[in-house]
DNA sequence: AACAATTAATTAGATTTGCTTCACAGTCAA
DNA sequence: TTGACTGTGAAGCAAATCTAATTAATTGTT
């Protein structure tokens, strides 16, 4: 029984696909289909339902899933911890963040967190989705604000966030300047979609009350980026998170807008299970950005 | 990395030699010092300080024994927990415990359990002093009395424990009766010697004191049955558990003699450490042995 | 002080294991 | 139906792992 056929086994249940799961793990798919059904002899369970197009664990899998996880988190942590006793931090950190706080809490960073813990292999996965970092094998994640599964520890990275109405002075010189949210209805808003389908609404906040706007106008982006160079040419207004119109709005292809009626919003907070012993490569990465949000 | 290579190296810490473990794990010593050498070389950290004739786990190999048992002991346990549900229990017990309650409350019922339950093995090791269970890598162990480490849950097993002075009628007429427990000291007591080399005592109650008599003689034994059989024969007076006697008293081959002086002994405790998820195994094997001995 | 006995490390050789490649079968979408 | 995709099975090969034999070091004994 080896330890990387469990972690194997649990890679299947995560990706619900052989093929999926080996990529992950640097395998062939029919390496992994061996590995899953010596496993399956060995324990004279039946782990999976597979139909040829999908793979669902049956209820002895999902027990053994369950079980298994936190069970070879541990090992890893242990073995990382006892790695890091003689040289440096090693072992390897999985976050999955929403694209805005990777882009301008994580990633400018990265760099020179990778040349100061050399030994440390980072993954991330861009996802905007509420996941159970646990149940998909992430180490952490980030969130907006405070309302986390029990069992996890959040700890606030950097200020509160704040989103931006901005526009190019050309397009709103034209169009006009709006004075309140409903006047957002005339104008031609840059609308961003998630990839789950759903329209990014606009949130505001007047007086003691909090309204949102789904937006209109003719552009739909996925991608904040997309959002900010389309309203800098012109096109219409965008609603994104500050940091992403801070550039332009200094150099005054954007002006801000309706400002005094954003909301404020919850600030990022980093998230992470509490666990008895946290891996050492875990500790050195929430440290590491914690201070550099400061 | 191999689940078993981790299984080997907690049995070198355990057993504090090469070539015990391997014996323990069926394998060669050459074996075993690869093992651990592939071991260290993987994180970089010397887990043994080995001179030839001794194997003491540096700190690091410490950190990583402490670490590993419990995640190890999850694994095992999700693992048979699985195996479990499409057969019957299974996986592997193993229990420490003194001879007498061995002799008195498992060993009798152990066929009946091994036929009822095929694929549960059974490791029983006798062992007098206390150990700790959970460092020796025991399920369970069996001690008198209640004064148990914390985390650990312990269940009576059987009625209070009962000591008894016994000795054949003829050495009595003999010799004389005594009344008293001073009056031992006029007659040849059986004694009966610990492997760590201390005499065991023989404890009375007075009134509302306790005593305790070192016995003399000329007779020193190691095991109970040996100081019945010396009894029998009519060579002194033995002090024993009372069901090592229960047959000869029965038969008059022996007499019970200051039985209003013994005291009440603490009953027999099967004790376990409190997990999140018991093996089924070990499951089985308690539900089992708490029916037998009511 | 020398020898015997015990134990771990090391090397070489044989076996086993585990992975990949390739072919095949079943399923879903166009 | 066709084509793309996915999981399974067989054959071959490379690498890891075990055993056996030897060496080295330490302890206890005579």
């Amino acid at each position: 029984m080896r330890q990387s056929d469990l972690e194997s086994f649990l890679a299947v249940v995560r990706h619900g696909s052989f093929r999926a799961a080996a990529r992950e793990r640097g395998l062939t798919g029919s390496a992994l289909s061996q590995t899953i059904r010596a496993l399956e002899e060995d324990l004279q369970v039946r782990l999976f339902n597979r139909t040829t197009r999908s793979v669902v664990p049956t209820e002895a899998g999902d027990l053994l899933a369950r079980r298994l996880t936190p069970a070879l988190a541990d090992i890893r942590a242990s073995l990382d911890e006892v790695r890091s006793i003689g040289g440096r931090p090693s072992g390897r950190v999985r976050m999955n963040a929403p694209a805005p706080a990777l882009d301008w809490l994580i990633v400018p960073h990265l760099p020179e967190f990778l040349r100061s813990h050399p030994d440390i292999a980072v993954e991330i996965i861009e996802d905007a989705s509420n996941v159970d970092i646990v149940a998909e094998g992430y180490d952490v994640g980030i969130r907006l604000g405070l309302e986390m599964a029990q069992d996890m520890i959040a700890l606030p990275l950097g200020p509160e966030q704040d989103y931006a109405v901005v526009g190019s002075p050309e397009y709103l010189e034209r169009e006009g300047w709006p004075e309140t949210p409903q006047d957002l209805t005339l104008l031609d808003c840059i609308r961003h979609r998630f990839p789950s389908g759903t329209i990014f609404p606009w949130r505001f906040r007047i007086g003691e009350e909090d309204i949102a706007i789904v937006p209109q106008g003719r552009l739909t982006v996925s991608n904040a980026r997309h959002a900010v160079e389309a309203a800098t040419a012109g096109i219409g207004l965008a609603r994104v998170a500050l940091p992403y119109a801070q550039g332009d709005l200094r150099q005054g292809r954007l002006v801000r807008i309706l400002d005094r009626f954003s909301p404020q919003l919850p600030a990022w907070h980093l998230y992470y299970p509490s666990r008895r012993h946290m891996p050492p490569a875990l500790r050195a990465f929430i440290d590491f950005f914690m201070k550099a949000a400061r």
